[in-house]
DNA sequence: TGAATAGTGTCTTTCAGACAGTATTGG
DNA sequence: CCAATACTGTCTGAAAGACACTATTCA
């Protein structure tokens, strides 16, 4: 950090938000639309919800993530993980500019989505969206599908995709819906009760079938770390 | 992403390089040390190496880091890896500022450290270093140690450690000493001959008792990540 | 020969995979 | 009863832990 000045170009300086749940059987990413009008770029254009860093507001880079997640879902307090940085000269036709990009996992049951009006849930497919992104939002997401695959692999992420009270069915097919193959039922139920994650509320799930025990995160319960992978995919 | 106007403040950009390598029977870091002269914060202090982007020389974030390692050990092809960014108001007392951290594996037997002048080893202790960082350095430092020491338990970054030959002892001080615990010999064998990740040369390392098999890196070998963890402390 | 380190073999433990079998609901 | 889903149990296999054992060098 040497070299006296401050007096040279600098970085645009933005933060970009990965949103996942998963409903309808599907995992899911929340983009926004880039207004068709004005001299912004890439107009009408699907993103990640996102933006300049505001030094006035924003206190940290942690804090402006939050801000735009809460901006766009209403929710304030998701499981958030940064994901990474992407900076290059190229990336944004208004100059040299870096994003540092977060992720959130939020339950489907929070009415996320319907808060803002450009923002829209999307199917994610073979780890991809249907619309080419804004920017290099493409390959931010990409990277935070892989990042969000692999440690589901060996984490209990999932959970904080779950409802308030949710079974131990509900969750495993969480697993399998981030995964994108199937996992075995009674290593699975084994496996999640021994790490002293989850804890069985006094009701059960109802249905047409046998009912099932539902339980609820722990509470401030920090991600669990297993000392194995589930049965890797080869 | 919306707000028609760039006119407005921009976060300071840098990138710091967190450097290690295992030497001495220990995990060292490289530091430099701040000009005491001038109007330069935390003069004479340790820091990382780093420094802003130049949006001219950098046409990206890693080919900054990249340029920094180089400058600083002479070093062109480390393992480098993305460690995360650290951005707020209060960092540097020049402005709200961001920097873009990585982290690099060199092997002992690169010269590096003796290259800059101002620049030297330092042994990591207790996952941290002897004296008081610059900036936020304390507390990256301390997340690049803990990344470290996680992906050593699961993967085969420590291969990267090492020089051009060496022995399946040696690959195992230097786990142990980034681990900082014993491993069991011939779990430890087993799994890294299985990985399919060094090969034996024609030679033997001779010393005061039984010779030992060199063995090399394989040609282009990315890291392995193995399903377990080696075994868990606790 | 003995010290020192390299390397192997053997037994046990742990935990996932496979899969069968039991439990509990509604129709 | 049957269909459907929840849940449990039992066997097997893969890989690590513990640790004893053999191998090869130099002094």
């Amino acid at each position: 950090m040497t070299g006296g000045s401050l007096d040279f170009p600098r970085p645009l300086t933005t933060v970009d938000v990965v949103i996942f749940t998963v409903k309808d059987d599907a995992l899911h990413v929340l983009l926004v639309q880039r207004p068709a009008a004005g001299d912004e770029p890439f107009p009408g254009a699907w993103a990640l919800p996102g933006g300049f860093v505001d030094i006035e507001k924003d206190k940290d880079l942690e804090a402006c993530a939050m801000r735009k997640l809460k901006d766009k879902t209403g929710v304030v307090s998701p499981y958030l993980e940064q994901l990474g940085s992407w900076g290059s000269a190229g990336r944004d036709p208004r100059g040299w500019s870096a994003t540092h990009a977060y992720f959130a996992l939020l339950p489907a049951t929070t009415g996320a989505g319907t808060h803002a009006a450009d923002a829209q849930w999307f199917p994610i497919v073979a780890g991809k969206v249907k619309p080419r992104l804004a920017f290099d939002h493409g390959e931010i997401l990409e990277a935070a599908v892989l990042r969000l695959r692999s440690k589901v692999e060996y984490t209990s992420l999932p959970a904080y995709l779950m409802p308030g009270e949710f079974t131990l069915p509900d969750l495993q097919r969480a697993y399998e819906i981030v995964l994108d193959r199937p996992l075995e039922k009674s290593a699975f139920r084994t496996r999640i009760l021994a790490a002293d994650l989850i804890e069985p509320v006094a009701r059960m799930r109802k249905g047409p079938n046998r009912p099932a025990q539902l339980y609820r995160l722990k509470k401030a319960k920090a991600p669990v770390y297993f000392v194995r992978t589930f049965n890797p995919p080869g």
